[in-house]
RNA sequence: GGCCCCGUCGUCUAGCCAGGUCCAGGACACCAGGUUUUCAUCCUGGCAACGCGGGUUCAAAUCCCGCCGGGGUCACCA
């Protein structure tokens, strides 16, 4: 469709709403950022998005960026900050349910990676923050990076560096972040105690949380007797119907206590609109009153996680299904503090290569992104592949650039059920991707790992290595064992080789060949080829009876790049003297 | 155990929401053949799945119910 075609049929839809007569707006405009509450579907992430800009409207509402001076089309680009994207109409809450198809598009989608710093980065975690960059890149949104540290035995700054130096190596470098600040900062929950201390008071002024007496030992016991009753576990409330004065009382001498979130003790339940699951629903009575702030007066996780989201506004939390659960507790701070949630999707979590359980550390040293670095896969394919884990374009196409991906990602091409980590799939794809490459950085991209090895191969050495190994490798650190042949003199030969060499006449045709080596051009592999046919019809015999004899004693193996480049690899000179420790071999 | 999620070839998945065109498509892996001095690449072909049982319907991989199986989660961890 010509895209002026496409711009008419969006007026078309858009003008009636834009004129409407809608209640004048008197009120200042707010200066809240979120997105008040709508009769419809605020979570739908199309709608949202879609709407163009229609240049030069104006809503009914007075404020001074209600004009739109941004020109059409939408949703694209490198311009985080939402180019494309209308700046101003209906900002007003009061107008919104007037303007709202054009209401939406105001909001910058704002998408959050919040990992643990633990000292790796996961792999699942690695695919989480991929999905929410793809997101973002894709509509126009930002990218933001939250550290949460709260845990202060375990953060450590080396911890952290490793998350930011993964990112970046997968190109997944947020626009906002530790690093590189931004305007909802700190972004390290360590760095925010005092924001999180301000809301826990808000929660207290409001009565949405009641201190809690109970011990650790006592709520040991209860759990312990649930259990053997087996009945529901979870807190039997009782400090919540604790007396008022008896409350005041041990507040005022300073018995130690935790603050509980009241929940709701009617009956009713909890719904998520997961993007990718769709409705998740949890009964009133299975949820129970969770601790937001522990003795030490440190607020926990999930209310963190709630403060931090909603005041640096992000629009949609995408991470794994293990916080699913999570997510009703949630939902239920939102509650207490009159905040919009955003919108969820859960991830499908990566189980173990044989599906015992999800991927941990522990169990799978595959789970640490550092391992797929070390090994030497390519960027690109590494991306390439965390995004095929749970996401599809469509049931064909699976080798795709990081713009195509960018362009095709949709959070409803993400399936819902776990997946093992499908490691055949990335050497594949590894492969292809090497395959695909110039020599130039085949050669670039090997030459640290022949140098981790002590070895020395400069310019035309590691072009002739790089073009004879392309074929071979999946990833970069394959050559190391696979090229090792050609810079140790040492190495112990292949008994598949050995007997290559035992053959009947094997001696004798590599002594007869000897002297065809002696003259040879080396640099000329074609013209070796040629030499070597011709040598081996004279003495009518295959070219196989040489062949084999000869790249056994040479590489000391069976299998490598074509014979005469492996020749040319180790230099003439080498070449000689590994023949006559064949010869030796052989006769020995 | 409670609650929640999930269930298509060995694996990753398309199809399911809008039932027929699906005796289920793609890819990886595997097997066979071809090209080749070996291996790899490349080309051709093959194997292989709707967890089970009911129901709704002219018709179900697709809708409903039950069962079974797998996973997640139940901390003053994140």
């Amino acid at each position: 469709m010509p895209a002026a075609a496409e711009e008419q049929s969006w007026a078309a839809f858009f003008l009636p709403l834009l004129v409407t007569p809608s209640p004048p707006c008197s009120t200042p405009r707010p200066s809240i950022r979120r997105l008040p509450v709508l009769p419809h579907d605020v979570q739908d992430l199309d709608r949202r998005l879609q709407p163009p800009c229609l240049p030069g409207t104006t809503t009914s509402c007075s404020s001074p960026t209600d004009t739109c001076a941004v020109g059409g089309g939408h949703g694209g680009g490198a311009d985080v900050s939402g180019a494309g994207i209308c700046p101003g109409v209906g900002r007003c809450s009061q107008c919104a349910d007037a303007l709202q198809g054009v209401f939406f598009m105001t909001q910058p989608l704002r998408v959050r990676f919040a990992p643990s710093p633990t000292g790796y980065l996961h792999i699942g975690g690695a695919r989480t923050a991929l999905f929410n960059w793809l997101l973002a890149r894709k509509e126009g949104g930002v990218f933001v990076l939250r550290m949460e540290d709260t845990d202060a035995e375990r953060n450590t700054e080396a911890a952290r560096e490793t998350i930011f130096r993964g990112l970046d190596w997968l190109g997944l470098t947020p626009d906002e972040g530790p690093e590189q600040g931004g305007p909802f900062g700190p972004y390290s929950q360590s760095e925010r105690a005092d924001l999180y201390k301000k809301h826990v008071e808000e929660l207290i002024a409001k009565g949405a949380v009641y201190p809690c007496f109970c011990t650790r030992e006592r709520l040991a016991e209860l759990r312990a007797k649930q259990e053997a009753e087996k009945a529901d576990l979870g807190y039997d409330r009782l400090c919540r119907h604790l007396d008022a004065a008896d409350v005041a009382k041990r507040l005022e001498e300073g018995v130690p206590h935790t603050w509980r979130l009241k929940a709701p003790l009617d009956a009713e339940g909890l719904v998520i609109d997961d993007k990718v699951r769709g409705r998740v629903e949890v009964a009133g009575k299975d949820i129970e009153d969770i601790i937001l702030v522990r003795a030490n007066g440190v607020p926990v996780y999930n209310l963190a996680v709630v403060v931090d989201d909603h005041l640096m506004e992000i629009s949609h939390v995408l991470r794994g299904e293990d916080h699913l659960t999570n997510t009703f507790k949630q939902l239920l701070i939102y509650k207490a503090f009159g905040w919009e949630p955003p919108v969820f999707a859960h991830l499908p979590l990566i189980l173990g290569p044989k599906g015992e359980g999800k991927l941990s550390k522990r169990k799978h040293p595959e789970a640490a992104l550092e391992l797929y670095q070390q090994r030497g896969y390519p960027t690109e394919a590494l991306v390439n592949w965390l995004a095929l884990i749970g996401w599809r374009m469509d049931g064909e196409t699976e080798v795709m650039t990081r713009e195509e991906l960018i362009r095709n990602f949709s959070l409803d091409q993400v399936s819902a059920g776990g997946a093992r980590l499908p490691l055949d799939k990335l050497d594949w794809l590894s492969g292809e991707y090497i395959r695909n490459m110039p020599v130039s950085e085949v050669a670039r991209a090997i030459r640290p790992f022949i140098q981790s090895q002590g070895w020395h191969a400069e310019e035309p050495l590691l072009l002739t290595l790089a073009e004879a190994f392309q074929p071979r490798i999946r990833a970069f650190g394959d050559i190391v064992d696979q090229a090792a042949w050609v810079f140790e003199d040492k190495e112990e030969i292949e008994p598949k080789a050995l007997k290559k060499l035992k053959k009947e006449g094997a001696a004798d045709i590599l002594e007869a060949y000897i002297p065809v080596l002696l003259e040879a051009d080396f640099d000329d592999v074609e013209a070796m080829e040629a030499r070597a046919r011709a040598f081996c019809e004279e003495r009518g015999v295959g070219l196989g009876a040489l062949v084999h004899p000869l790249r056994a004693s040479v590489t000391r193996r069976t299998a490598g790049p074509g014979l005469f480049d492996c020749l040319r690899l180790v230099g003439k000179e080498r070449v000689i003297r590994r023949i006559r420790e064949g010869i030796e071999r052989a006769r020995s």
